[in-house]
DNA sequence: GATTGACTCGTACGGCGTACCATGCGACTG
DNA sequence: CAGTCGCATGGTACGCCGTACGAGTCAATC
């Protein structure tokens, strides 16, 4: 006989499992170095031998979470925009998933995930037509318009506790900011179809040789 | 005769201006109560007279940072392009000089300063003409890629230290990601230049009645 | 002179990341 | 079989953090 099950030994893969579990449990100001430990069942000290310190397990937890698979059916479709749109919304629902992930990005480094993505978006694109000399510009925006659309979007999702609070303040401002009220832009808005919508203007705009 | 100059009263003004000083020169780490309270030559304790907690000063800094003072000339000009990429631009210039504002970002509260800038943003497109069905998303689409813009950017700005490192690690990875390497992505970038154009290019997709 | 309210701050507590060092263990060496 | 060596684990301790608590100061008011 063994002891009771004794858990497995440690590994950077079981490490940074954990460390996503953890901060899906407890947010990302949950996640300390002793709690993880604890979860794993090892000593604090331990975890330091496969991790150089908590900047990477979150360099790690947050690439983690960036897989992407590709899309369903055979590659290589000529629908270029179909493609770009699946794998941005992959992105953003990913991330979401995770809520924590979005408040990690900046600062951080670029994951091997987050690199091929682009890697990927870099080709089709590419492939697509778009003029070298705006191929980089093209790349940055989609990026930026998908950082900047998870981030809003993880921002609301996460003060779900103060949903009633923001309402409350927001009526409370709407002579100061009538417009805002008035498209009721905070409230009860369609978030995935407006990231589809906006994500398509901008594709509009970024259609080669329009 | 008085003290050897003794300082000003605390306030809340002076002790969010400090924060954003101290911010910008120890980076958003080395914002610590005991640190803010040593610049302003007062007691860690007093600070909580005038401020709930840190979170609290971290609110009131990034909104402090982004006042906006609105275009040069007379307002109400007809064009309205102009004054979109003028307060956005602006926007972006305005966390940029003061880079952790952009890690800022997610997770905070909106403050007045965002949300004044958001209600001028919903006030021109609205005079421009854009559809009422439209104005959510091409509002959310302007603001996802200023944040998303700014993040990346100040982002790349604060790893100076680790550019060499970050080039190094690309050039080993250039089999891996060919495109990336090829298109030079990540390197002697153009950022002002690629906002600028991949701002034009979303307001293209943007524009009413096109 | 007593009371009050605005404001300041010293002390202390619990929790954090992690440096340092001792330990256990399996495999290889002689 | 004894000795050595690496990988891997983790206990202790240090310095720093945010902030609860409560005592102190001081000017204005009655």
């Amino acid at each position: 006989m063994q002891e009771p099950r004794s858990e497995p030994p440690l590994s950077r893969e079981r490490i940074v499992a954990t460390a996503v579990e953890l901060a899906d449990a407890q947010g990302l100001d949950g996640l300390t170095m002793r709690r993880l430990a604890d979860r794993l069942g090892s000593g604090v000290m331990s975890l330091y031998w496969h991790v150089d310190n908590k900047e990477d397990v979150f360099d790690l937890a947050l690439d983690s979470v960036l897989e992407y698979r590709g899309p369903p059916q055979m590659a290589e479709s000529q629908d270029w925009r179909g493609q770009v749109v699946h794998m941005l919304e992959d992105w953003r629902a990913s991330m979401l998933r995770h809520p924590w992930s979005a408040s990690l990005l900046p600062r951080r480094a670029l994951g091997p995930n987050i690199l091929s993505r682009l890697e990927l978006l870099s080709n089709i694109l590419s492939r697509a037509g778009v003029a070298d000399a705006d191929l980089n510009v093209a790349i940055w925006s989609l990026w930026n318009y998908v950082m900047g659309a998870t981030i809003s979007r993880a921002n609301f999702d996460l003060s779900d506790d103060g949903r009633a609070d923001t309402q409350q303040r927001l009526a409370g401002l709407s002579e100061r900011y009538p417009t805002i009220e008035r498209s009721r832009l905070l409230l009860d808005n369609d978030w995935d179809g407006a990231f589809r919508k906006g994500l398509g203007f901008l594709l509009d705009g970024l259609s080669p040789r329009r």
